[in-house]
DNA sequence: CTGTGCAAG
DNA sequence: AATTCTTGCACAG
């Protein structure tokens, strides 16, 4: 009978055991002011000079020399200007050059590891647990800067793993320093949240490693809850309704109330984070879902202006759409209205679309392009007059068209339900009759992954991830395992999946309201 | 499947 | 808080 007060201890001892291991290692590597980097590397006249990137009339970003003299991003270029007279201001708009070199930096990464995410154009996620060689001879040096401020040290290996982090980070930054000109900095720990953290106590082109005893207090040092990536301004503000205004409230808080602010699986993510705990893996990228663009400018009022608008954004939507060469078959429209109570709201629709029938070659520019041109022009204005009743007085301050459900270029897509993955039905994850060379029999070869499409070769590589360290094969006693599922076979589970359903079984000892599409039900032994 | 909301840079 | 422009994910109907 473990009821009333024991309840309180099974979340944190499960939150500190059961998911805060130290067996990965990442590598979150952010460019430091990217855009004003990118500007001053296509024009070196403007380095050393303070400098700002617009974007209407704003600053978005500017570099350091900018931010010595008062800028900040988001600022009106009229208070930029004004704190700071001698400012260079440079077009930000188009993102054509931001996004080249984000390419280039996702390859170097990609260099050292397949397991790279990008966030933004500027940041990434890299996870370098299986370069992490165990010799017992291996320098233990950390390059950089070391968040530690605990008297002991982890003895699970993770400081050894993560000293040879550091020294990968090195390299990487190094590397993207020497060929691209480009500088960074780096975080090195052992998820992804503390990682992104770690990385911003040293700035800018310095890297900083935490050691996994100091993970509490690195998170507990951060001022403000929206400091936690993954609460954002609305997430904050009702947690302030709730009185919760501190990290240290947040882990104290209780499950039901987050949940009933927050929905089940924020709530119980985002109490997660504030103990320092992610799961979460390192999702490799892959071609982007939707390709749009979009505009926002002083109100118009007629149908015509809404044309030409529209007219000049699919121009350059049409332009990415092509250079990616996949075909969508979606097409939304996005309005921003200015509604008559002084604010504005957005709304969006949606249609499917047959896009290039003539089925011609990319590169073709004909006039057939024109004609599918009018036609998608068309369809959006349809689009617009199901979003706006043309015969009452409107106002629009914003168009945005985007273009989705690419035919992923392979064969696609029966029931990826996840679940079913790890039952009976086994797929063979490489084809095991091509002998290895010795040399490369237990590691992988990565020059194999690129040949294989992407969906697949997603799959492999979480497959890789889940199974990399082989940790301790501890025996699951029922008190690891949520009721009613046969320990058994629950350590047979993925990580993921587990933690998942540890994290339903808490929620569900809390709160006893549950859809019913959980994942314990696959797992619930027939009685 | 469609549309909204929230997160990220 | 939301401002820019863009993408992705979770949720609800």
């Amino acid at each position: 009978m473990e009821e009333e007060d024991g309840d309180h201890d099974f979340l944190f001892s499960a939150a500190a055991q059961s998911t805060d291991r130290h067996e990965r290692v990442i590598v979150h590597i952010d460019i430091d002011c990217y855009y004003a980097q990118v500007e001053m590397i296509l024009n070196p006249s403007l380095r050393g000079k303070p400098l700002g990137i617009k974007q209407k009339n704003l600053v978005v970003t500017c570099n350091y020399e900018a931010r010595a003299l008062g800028v900040e991003k988001l600022m009106t270029i009229k208070s930029a200007l004004e704190k700071c007279p001698s400012l260079i201001l440079a077009n930000g708009e188009d993102l054509k050059n931001y996004r080249e070199m984000s390419e280039k930096i996702y390859k170097v990464l990609q260099s050292y590891s397949p397991f790279v995410e990008k966030l933004g154009l500027d940041e990434n996620f890299v996870d370098v647990t299986h370069k992490i060689v165990k010799s017992p001879e291996v320098q233990h040096v950390i390059s950089g800067h070391t968040f530690h401020d605990s008297e002991d040290i982890c003895t699970c290996g993770c400081t050894e793993r993560l000293a040879q982090g550091s020294l990968i980070a090195q390299k990487m930054r190094d590397h993207l320093r020497d060929e691209l000109g480009i500088t960074s900095c780096g975080g090195i720990a052992f998820n992804k949240l503390l990682a992104k953290l770690v990385g911003t106590t040293h700035k800018p082109n310095q890297q900083t490693t935490l050691l996994s005893t100091s993970s509490l207090s690195l998170i507990k040092s951060l001022k403000h809850l929206r400091n936690i990536p993954g609460i954002g301004s609305a997430i904050n503000r009702k947690l302030e309704v709730l009185g919760i205004n501190t990290i240290e409230k947040l882990q104290s808080a209780e499950m039901c109330k987050l949940t009933e602010a927050l929905g089940g699986k924020t709530a119980n993510q985002i109490q997660q984070l504030s103990f320092g705990i992610d799961n979460s893996h390192v999702k490799i990228t892959d071609r982007p879902k939707s390709i749009g663009a979009e505009d926002g400018f002083i109100p118009i009022r007629s149908e015509g202006e809404v044309r030409k608008k529209l007219s000049c954004l699919l121009n350059r939507v049409l332009e990415l759409v092509e250079k990616d060469g996949r075909k969508p078959c979606q097409l939304k429209l996005t309005v921003r209205k200015l509604h008559p109570s002084s604010h504005s709201v957005r709304e969006s629709r949606q249609t499917t679309i047959e896009y290039g029938t003539g089925t011609g070659s990319s590169t073709q520019q004909g006039p057939g392009d024109e004609k599918q041109k009018m036609k998608l022009m068309t369809t959006l204005m349809n689009l617009f007059e199901r979003i706006i009743d043309c015969d009452v007085s409107w106002q629009v301050t914003l168009l945005g068209i985007s273009f989705s459900g690419f035919s992923s270029g392979n064969s696609e897509s029966p029931a990826k339900n996840s679940i079913n993955k790890y039952f009976p039905v086994k797929k063979s994850p490489l084809r095991s009759e091509e002998p290895l060379p010795p040399s490369k029999r237990c590691r992988f070869d990565e020059s194999v992954l690129q040949e294989l499409p992407p969906d697949i070769r997603q799959e492999v590589l979480e497959d890789m991830q889940n199974q990399l360290p082989s940790p301790d094969p501890q025996k699951p006693t029922d008190s690891d395992c949520p009721k009613g599922v046969d320990p058994l076979v629950f350590c047979e589970l993925p990580v993921e999946i587990r933690e998942e359903l540890l994290a339903e079984e808490r929620t569900k000892k809390q709160t006893t309201i549950k859809k019913s599409n959980n994942l314990l039900q696959y797992f619930r032994k027939a009685s």
